[in-house]
DNA sequence: TATTATATATATACTAGTATATACTAGACA
DNA sequence: TGTCTAGTATATACTAGTATATATATAATA
């Protein structure tokens, strides 16, 4: 979405490999937003491709490996795109939507049982970031600190939303699969 | 996510070209989970490619389309895959996070300006979604029906969770900029 | 009938994200 | 000293999703 810029900010503080870059992303997005390294090496090929950032080689060939530094296009860039305004809202996309629709010829049982097991994941889920936050919360307050617990928080909520969801779901389908028995039998 | 998976379950109900296949996704997704035209048509090549469909011509030549049909071992995929057990929460990503966390050194009010026009956003995004539900609403009960509204519900969950949380941020950042006036000035 | 708009239909080039392979380095420890 | 494990570092092939161009068919309307 915007690892891209993600990147470039990182870049501004401070010229860097890909592995750093990988892991000061990381520490930002506190663990929750996995970016995967082939996804950092990629998005930096396009940086360059673009003018945006420049590689340097560093060390003996054999063992050499390269820092990548942000040029003044790139900070022009990255500057224009923090002040600019977002459009879009973030797209819904589940799996279980698309398993949840295809899913009515089975029998209810089996969406139940989809969503309680999802329903389940949702919660371990909740109760690691609660860790997390935990964890944060010993620590001193700093701007970085406040930044990694409202991304957990943000996930948070999600996670609640997600689980009320489910809840919901398997309330409607009990009660629509008991006021249509007859009508629906092929 | 898994639109290959959304276009098998179509195949499965009848043979499409990709053009109907748009507007069935569109159809059962409610609207709100746009896939893109060239996502179908790609997407369509990997299922071709796997074996898991075949495409027959159809027309003169020069006006000619093509029919897209579920092989077996398309078939065998899609239920498999209806069955498997997802393990996977959905990521959450957002170009705001980003923004926000490298926004620090620049001054908080960019930061709840940014918040306040998302906020906004979404709440229109609410009043959008809540006004399809309507619409629905006004129709008669049957399952597709059921399943689109529960997909708007998921919708509607998250827009509110998000902008619970955007308040959420503003009260935060509020708090913290009051009680570290000092230590702060670089 | 000509013009315009809209729906139908496909394609291509791109960005974003995932999965996995590879290779080297540094420390653990038998 | 050898080897085993974890960490460091990069690369590649793939799937997923976006943006946009193109062309034809059909309906609307001047």
């Amino acid at each position: 979405m915007s690892v891209k810029h993600g990147l470039l900010g990182l870049l501004a503080k401070q010229p860097q490999n890909g592995y750093e870059l990988k892991n000061s992303f990381d520490e930002i997005a506190g663990g929750f937003w996995d970016v995967n390294f082939g996804q950092i090496y990629t998005t930096i090929d396009r940086l360059i491709k673009d003018g945006l950032a420049v590689s340097v080689s560093e060390g003996d060939e054999g063992a050499e490996r390269r820092v990548y530094q942000i040029t003044p296009k790139g900070v022009k860039e990255f500057k224009d795109w923090l002040v600019k305004p977002m459009v879009k809202v973030r797209p819904l996309r589940d799996e279980i939507f698309v398993k949840l629709a295809f899913m009515d010829p089975l029998d209810k049982e089996a969406m139940l049982q989809l969503l309680a097991e999802q329903r389940q994941m949702y919660l371990a889920k909740m109760a690691e970031l609660t860790r997390k936050k935990y964890l944060l919360s010993r620590q001193a307050a700093n701007r970085d600190i406040l930044m990694t617990d409202l991304l957990l928080d943000a996930a948070l909520f999600h996670a609640d939303a997600d689980i009320k969801w489910f809840e919901h779901c398997e309330a409607k389908i009990r009660d629509f699969s008991e006021n249509e028995d007859d009508e629906e039998r092929d």
